[in-house]
DNA sequence: GTCGTCCCTTGATCTGAGTCAAGGATCACC
DNA sequence: GGTGATCCTTGACTCAGATCAAGGGACGAC
């Protein structure tokens, strides 16, 4: 077990870092579990129904996944974006109405579901990441919250490629000639989820800000930042790019 | 240290119940820290600033608090909803932007701050809860996000109704003749801050479902429900009451 | 090649909720 | 009782984003 600062790569596991490698999780916590063991996913194949008892606890090893609840006249909204060492699950537990989906393949390192009792005993420090990740996620939504209720469409683009930057910003982002570039791993359809949109309102405000020299497209999904701030300051966020350097 | 099922009143002390009295979770929590204190709020009062580093973790023994997210310009939207048993805090961290708010005259038990690594070890019982509830609010938050997404205002005012009814189930919820009474312990204004819509549009919705005898009305805060199926079906949720009876 | 599929873009029009504005109800306090 | 403050309601108008509709580009299968 060791540690290291968050979103950094480690030098054990092709895998992204939180504040400690998923990888080594997975390990500690499989040896408690006995048990460990890796499933694929297609791209679009579902990876827990809702409604379903969570059987495992899991990490994403690679790919996304993303958390989307659905009401009964079809319209959705994503609520959760499951990036590598993502963790998802609460074993012995349904999941009320949420959906997790594989958007590209998807690999996942699962363990069969055990109380969280045993866990806080036999590897407190464990259970100390979960709930510190947990935590983190609440904060997220939060914000997530302030992105869904108060901002406009063109502030929810910018703050979605913020976000994604921020997140990615040591697996997809290059920065070229102090230009940045993301890679969205969504089509127009998933960003409009995201951000409580339509997919054509998604099209056109990023077509907008392209217009306006705020973003550059390279194909569909590749997005250069030339300036930073301006991104962040159309995303009404008041807050700096944090670790983006 | 006794156990309850949720929302119930527990026989030694006055307040309402998660899994386990929040007033015993206290007291063991603050046996361990050596240190606990009652802190009364007035109503308006800001009981944390956002930007302050946290000093304690606090549990709301009476009264309620919200916790707002605000935009450089003004914008504001509610991020959570606190009432009696709920957790409030994060030790030795900034909680980013929010603002936690007295909305009633408020009564928060606090013991200082202390990293979550002693409490794994020294209480494990306790980080477990500390967990579950977290797991709790995080899914709360996505219901929360479905609504801020997706929902039309009529239907974001039906799932609020349903939401305090549901949660003050145990509290302020009284079942005369068989119709549901629920106390709004919200102005229009913090009713549109929590549901990411103006409070002209809150009142012109409530309105309209007490016209088309959805609801009623007996003074501005107190709303009686005839038929809680048929708010839910306004609500747009596909599940039933839950715990509502 | 061309056919089909998936994803994206753009235009025209519509509408639900925001904005602006006026006034009513309730309550505390003098 | 009157006065002010706070909260709530309602109306008229506006506009951001949804809806409906058409078409374009990329890519794989045959």
């Amino acid at each position: 077990m060791h540690d290291h600062s968050v979103h950094v790569q480690c030098g054990e596991c092709p895998i992204r870092h939180r504040a400690v490698c998923a990888r080594c999780e997975t390990d500690e916590l499989s040896r408690l579990e006995q048990i460990k063991y890796y499933r694929s996913f297609q791209a679009g194949q579902t990876v827990i129904w809702s409604g379903d008892r969570m059987e495992f606890v899991g990490s994403v090893v690679s790919g996304i996944a993303t958390l989307t609840q659905t009401m009964e006249d079809g319209r959705r909204q994503m609520v959760g974006l499951l990036l590598p060492s993502d963790f998802v699950g609460r074993p012995g537990r349904s999941t009320a109405a949420f959906d997790v989906t594989a958007t590209t393949d998807l690999v996942m390192c699962c363990f069969r579901k055990k109380p969280f009792e045993e866990m806080m005993v036999a590897t407190p420090h464990i259970a100390q990441r979960l709930l510190e990740m947990t935590l983190d996620e609440l904060d997220a939504a939060r914000e997530w919250m302030l992105l869904l209720g108060r901002k406009t469409a063109r502030e929810k683009i910018a703050s979605l490629i913020s976000i994604i930057a921020r997140r990615d910003a040591a697996l997809h982002v290059r920065k070229k000639a102090g230009v940045l570039s993301v890679d969205l791993p969504l089509t127009r359809e998933e960003m409009a989820d995201y951000l409580g949109l339509t997919l054509e309102t998604v099209s056109r405000q990023i077509s907008a800000l392209k217009k306006d020299g705020v973003i550059s497209l390279e194909g569909n999904r590749h997005v250069s930042i030339p300036n930073l701030d301006r991104l962040l300051e159309e995303a009404g966020d008041d807050s700096d790019g944090g670790m983006l350097v």
